[in-house]
DNA sequence: GCAAAAATGATTGACGTCAATCATTTTTGC
DNA sequence: GCAAAAATGATTGACGTCAATCATTTTTGC
């Protein structure tokens, strides 16, 4: 079984490899009656282009710049790692890649790394921002320089970026309150929300999904005012000692941000039967570690490896430009509990070399 | 940025395209010190072979045959279903499908589709098949003709097919039992198993870890003796009509197989505040609408669009026979509660034509 | 130092497509 | 029916690699 070329096209269709490469490519200049027949005879071969030789030819290389945060020991961390598995595949597909990590919440730091793109060397950018007025600014600009800029995990208004990839953090908090509410099942409770920073968006709108659900569905369950931890480890294990000393009826907490540690050694440390039920956020070594200890009760994950899979996908119809994209629903996170740890992506994606 | 090419290579090496070509195609011949030099310039380089240059003209085709069971409206449905989604990209990789529907449950007709498959146009055959004397025999048969074999979501005897993707029931099983434990935290319960049919190994794993963590970390929950629904939904119906008068202190419904029509009915027809916590598996239109409905609290999902794409990705491997593939840890499932549900995939995965 | 063996160089046609150029044929308008 | 315009054909070089062939140079063993 072979595979038509368009020399076979243009055999079958009754007309040289130079009309078919016009129908083909748009070029124009062909009567109708050659179209017709060369798009019926790419029907009756079964004609498929074949984009790797396209490709080829057309020294076709899309060139992906990733700006992503630089927090030490966290969740960007298996960000990079996930988007290090995807470029294993660049090679394949053509791509090359290009990575800047900048402090955690400089802003400065993200604007001067995107003016700094290369506008010549750079087809799209892929970035992890947060909203803020200079930001966004900043995106504008380099939209009007021709980069196209994809948002990723984090989003900035929809109006100045081309697409975002990430999970919807309004369900994120749902998810979580449905998974809290589901360990309550039947009986009453009293559960923690505990915030990172109460001024970053994706924490609030997962503080409103939990108690959303929670209310709505698992009306017997009360909710504590949500503290903040600033996302560090230490105050979270001071805030839940203090509130398990004031409400020894505690049946649930949920950290909505980082600074699983202090939870985690918290749990440990008071060896309750009758512990609290836990749910927190990101599947990181740590987190994999308490669920395996039965120390964490659920976990809520972005899923970064698809996210990056998905961006990258996007990336690349940005840059071809062929079409709108069309918008693709945002992601649903993954609910983790100690059974269904997956292994730790990525498999390998290609046999080594030779 | 230009990308090195092998001519690059060899004039960085100082020796000929014939020398760099011995080189990285192993043809050996080629003295010792040539061999580091070309290397040498490989790394300074950063020189990475464009396999799709490679392929193209190697005419690499793979040619995949897949055999899947063709039961009418079923799970089986959406994994036809993700792999025709898969097939968007079969152009870009070089990849070609067969696919061959067989009644299901029919053993004969596996074993008369896998000797029907032409070697001369199959390199790898995925295989949706049972465990069965006969099924391996001829798996074994095909094996010999020079077929890789790949078994997908059912597996059978590890020696006789090259590779299995999929869930491990055993796993899926304890994960469904995690989550009606957690839906029973610190309350007692009393729960239903429902299995499809007691001879079919993948039920029978499921029931095993549903039961091994429930009697382990939630030992307050009696389990009822499992019943058959011979995965017909109007027995499901019937059965937990019966079990409902015979215990009104039901407090859980695993659904271990298939027939979860019967089960949804059930539920929105006792319309009772206190319904037991419904765990089924297999994310489907049917199963879908009814989480959405609140009918149903867990669904537990073997991710068919997923194990395809691993799927391919080890067929590939295994057709190139570069070498050994590392063994991959198998999926786990995912678990959807109402507010993670995902979109359907798949997205579209290239922009349409021209 | 010489013949044989080993290594290297030079070159070529293909894979399927793109993107040209230029010559030739067909169609159109009046 | 004729000139101008439109359509078509023929052909070519490239993209980066593979897989050859054959000629030439270098190394090896004695």
């Amino acid at each position: 079984m072979k595979f038509a070329t368009l020399f076979d096209v243009a055999r079958s269709a009754g007309v040289s490899y130079a009309t078919v490469d016009r129908v083909v490519n748009g070029r124009g200049g062909v009567a109708a009656k050659s179209i017709e027949r060369v798009q019926e005879a790419i029907k009756k071969l079964g004609y498929e282009r074949d984009e790797t030789a396209a490709n080829l030819v057309r020294k076709r290389v899309y060139r992906f710049h990733f700006l992503l945060p630089d927090d030490s020991n966290d969740f960007f961390q298996s960000l990079a790692q996930a988007l290090a598995s995807h470029q294993d595949q660049s090679n394949l597909l053509r791509t090359r890649f290009e990575t800047t990590r900048f402090p955690a919440f400089s802003e400065k730091a993200v604007i001067d790394a995107l003016n700094a793109i290369d506008r010549d060397a750079t087809d799209c950018v892929c970035l992890v921002a947060f909203d803020t007025p200079a930001v966004i600014a900043a995106v504008r600009r380099a939209k009007q320089r021709g980069l196209k800029i994809l948002t990723l995990v984090s989003d900035i208004a929809a109006a100045d970026r081309d697409h975002y990839v990430g999970i919807d953090n309004l369900v994120a908090g749902k998810t979580a309150g449905r998974m809290m509410g589901l360990a309550h099942t039947r009986r009453a409770g009293l559960v923690l929300p505990i915030l990172g920073a109460a001024r970053a968006n994706d924490h609030t709108q997962r503080l409103q999904g939990f108690r959303e659900i929670l209310t709505q569905h698992f009306p017997s369950v009360a909710i504590l005012d949500p503290v903040e931890s600033g996302d560090a480890a230490a105050e979270i294990y001071t805030i839940l000692t203090d509130t398990w000393a004031a409400h020894p009826n505690l049946t649930g907490v949920y950290n909505i941000g980082a600074g699983n540690a202090g939870l985690i050694e918290w749990v440990a440390d008071i060896a309750a039967q009758d512990r609290p039920v836990t749910v927190i956020h990101e599947l990181l070594p740590i987190s994999r570690a308490a669920l395996q200890a039965g120390i964490v009760d659920a976990v809520i994950d972005q899923k970064p490896h698809e996210a990056l899979g998905h961006a990258l996908r996007i990336m690349r119809q940005l840059v071809d430009e062929k079409a709108a994209i069309p918008d693709i629903p945002l992601m649903s996170p993954a609910i983790y509990l100690r059974e269904n740890i997956p292994p730790i992506p990525p498999f390998p994606n290609r046999s080594p070399a030779q």
